[in-house]
DNA sequence: GTCTATACAGTGATAGAC
DNA sequence: GTCTATCACTGTATAGAC
């Protein structure tokens, strides 16, 4: 495997066979990590031979950079703030804050968080893809609503990209490492939306525009 | 293994030779995980026969579950915040921001908390364990200096517990998870310094008592 | 308890037929 | 491209001598 290119897909991962061996090794890398699974397992669960897997791909290392990469970009994707109101400050952070918090604790979400923590000293290069497709992505437009929350009045913001780390690093808070640690069941909407008021709370004591 | 207990040192572990086998075995796994590290490497850097290891502890599960726990409780044994003064909020939140972004920035902290993640999974003790000894205790220091500031009058917390969360939410902050995905160097102290400051000034505007 | 030597299972990867 | 069968290798674990 090259170390600086290892989730790269191979053009022929287009065909039928190979994505449902991709599909297989996501399930099985998500669910075990990189050393526990099996190429035996990979090929058995997506219904081929082992050599068709090695046909397609050149090893397990190429086959869990693909899964990894393929899943950090499909996840964090949808995120956005740029539609949202810069007017009505509460209003607008409490719904960024809800949308972080259902990206961030779904399931798949912290699956592939933990696995890639897990073995970023093996693949160092995992952990740049998921940062700039993840956490620097979102932080991003965060960052953006906030600038524009300022011109508009609506907070006190002297630094934009600050006031972002800081909201996010709040909204991710406790529960996010809980999780990772698999301590205690998925968060529930309702749990969500308890944290997300109590973060806008805060955050608006701190940023609001002093009352005259 | 049983598996609700993996961690438990056998007690002929304080003889010399089982404590030789520890360091070594801590040392392989901090810097390559679980999957990665094979018994017959510990046994060489222990400079013992691989049946000694097994004399010692069943198995890689019990040895890899003996290190995490007892790095855990060595690393976050020392975090204390009940001598600081409750009546200057600023210079002791100032403190115990800096002392723990030291804790949780320290590359072996970085280590062993990548390791544990990575490992949850396969180990789901582990996880119960590090939270204890680490989130856990710290968050109960820092919600103890919150109920003290509070009665003081020197800050101006509804919930304390809430409070500790947040503050160790901001201080953790991005660098934390930068950290852990190997991006950029160790913290210096000064950019532990300067967060701690940024971190503290942001707290401050939210939770300082109103001024009359 | 400690060693050397080895049994045994399971792994990533490939050869060769079709 | 895809399969079956097999390779070489590594890792866990144990037997038996001392």
């Amino acid at each position: 495997m090259n170390a600086s290119q290892p989730f790269r897909l191979d053009d022929s991962a287009r065909g039928g066979k190979a994505e449902q061996i991709l599909a297989a090794a996501r399930r099985e890398f998500l669910a075990s990590g990189f050393g526990a699974v099996s190429m035996d397992a990979i090929a058995r669960r997506a219904g081929v031979s082992k050599a068709t897997v090695y046909a397609h791909f050149a090893g397990k290392e190429e086959l869990f950079g693909a899964v990894i990469s393929e899943m950090s970009e499909r996840y964090f994707r949808g995120f956005s703030a740029s539609e949202l109101d810069p007017v009505d400050a509460a209003a607008s952070l409490g719904e960024i804050a809800r949308r972080f918090l259902e990206l961030l604790l779904s399931p798949e979400a912290i699956a592939l968080n933990r696995i890639i923590i897990g073995e970023v000293t093996r693949f160092p290069a995992l952990g740049e893809v998921f940062w700039r497709t993840g956490p620097e992505r979102t932080r991003a437009q965060i960052e953006t609503f906030m600038r524009r929350a300022g011109e508009a009045g609506s907070l006190r913001v002297s630094d934009p990209r600050l006031a972002a780390e800081q909201f996010a690093s709040l909204v991710r808070g406790e529960i996010h490492l809980r999780l990772l640690l698999r301590l205690g069941p998925p968060a529930t909407p309702a749990r969500i939306a308890a944290t997300a008021e109590a973060v806008v709370a805060t955050f608006l004591r701190a940023f609001a525009p002093k009352m005259s």
